[in-house]
DNA sequence: GTCTATACAACGATAGAC
DNA sequence: GTCTATCGTTGTATAGAC
């Protein structure tokens, strides 16, 4: 099916951090696309110019890349987030500069929310990933809503948890809404707008 | 307009349709249970008694399956949900209700969290089943927040079509978290009293 | 350590017999 | 309407070239 190129074609084989790197990129790009479940290793591999057992190599399994895949997603995204508050963007702001962000890469997007909705499964590669990742963005929530509450500035009758979890939940649904109707008519959903009309919501009248 | 398409004109539908029905029980337990993209068409047959074959004989493919499992699906809550709104019960207090019989199902809260995430994709045999779904539940959602703004009772500031969209994100995302923390410690989430405080948010103080 | 080649069981789907 | 047989593709495992 595929020609598959020779160790020659590629610069020979002292390339080994390299052609990881270049799968890892290839895979976040197909993850992106299709979706995990969909895309194939031989696909992945065919991009990168190696045959499938070549990358099984540098990833022992497919759930092993889709792994390093989210990691390393995870990192880009924690540094920019990072630097935002490093530079004394307030917490939400920051919260909302990351939609801004996601609202660029379409592909992401839909790997996140697929893939957080797959991952539900206790048994699912990703599922220990998605639970530490929820726990972290909720706990970090619930700190800035208690800061809220204690200067008077969160809705009365609602508890910081259930703010942080109605913001998570936002985020989380406001991307849905936005990949479904990416290719419909008329205006696209804007969901930075939205998630500020959320924080809004909870913040005391 | 649906993909399910019988061969319109043939005789013998007498023992095809209570087959039929076997098999939709069997497929909505079994999507229910490991979702749809670790199911098998030869493990929904064989608790059905028959081959895989034999079950693509009365569904096309895997995806027309499942379409037929979510408008089967779907029917069932819309009855239920057309009767709480018949009976006079308030549009909100009903989609409360929706949500509380949900908690009470784990099984088909992730398929259908699972599924909408991946039905994102245009390409995916759900889309347009999910597409039409989001716009009716969106529209009636804004219907109700407009009788509220009439009534003063919107808070200010927040359009009806931003109120809509942010209730449905908010359920399709508790749906999530409650699914990612159901094996966890600790107490579960109530998706149900998280949905009475979005709602009470988005009310006028 | 880096990679190709090959084999395997399970999958969705199709063809044709009864 | 249901079967057996078969196809192409998938994730994964192993053997071995350099």
């Amino acid at each position: 099916m595929t020609a598959t190129a020779h160790p020659a074609a590629r610069g020979g084989y002292a390339k080994g951090r390299a052609t990881r790197e270049e799968i890892l990129d290839s895979a976040m790009r197909l993850f992106g696309e299709v979706g995990y479940h969909t895309a194939s290793l031989r696909e992945v591999s065919a991009r990168v110019g190696i045959s499938h057992p070549g990358l099984l190599h540098h990833f022992a399994s497919k759930a092993a890349l889709l792994e390093a895949v989210l990691v390393r997603r995870d990192e880009i995204d924690q540094a920019a987030f990072d630097a935002d508050v490093a530079a004394g963007t307030d917490f939400f702001d920051a919260l909302v500069r990351v939609v801004e962000r996601n609202a660029e890469r379409p592909g992401i997007v839909e790997l996140f929310a697929t893939l957080s909705a797959e991952a539900t499964s206790p048994e699912h590669p990703a599922h220990r990933y998605f639970e530490a990742r929820y726990r972290t963005v909720i706990d970090q929530s619930v700190s800035a809503f208690t800061r809220w509450q204690s200067a008077g500035r969160l809705r009365a009758g609602i508890e910081p948890l259930v703010a942080a979890r109605l913001i998570v939940a936002v985020m989380d649904g406001l991307q849905v809404q936005f990949l479904m109707e990416r290719d419909g008519p008329g205006a696209q959903l804007d969901m930075a707008a939205a998630l500020r009309a959320q924080i809004d919501a909870l913040r005391a009248p």
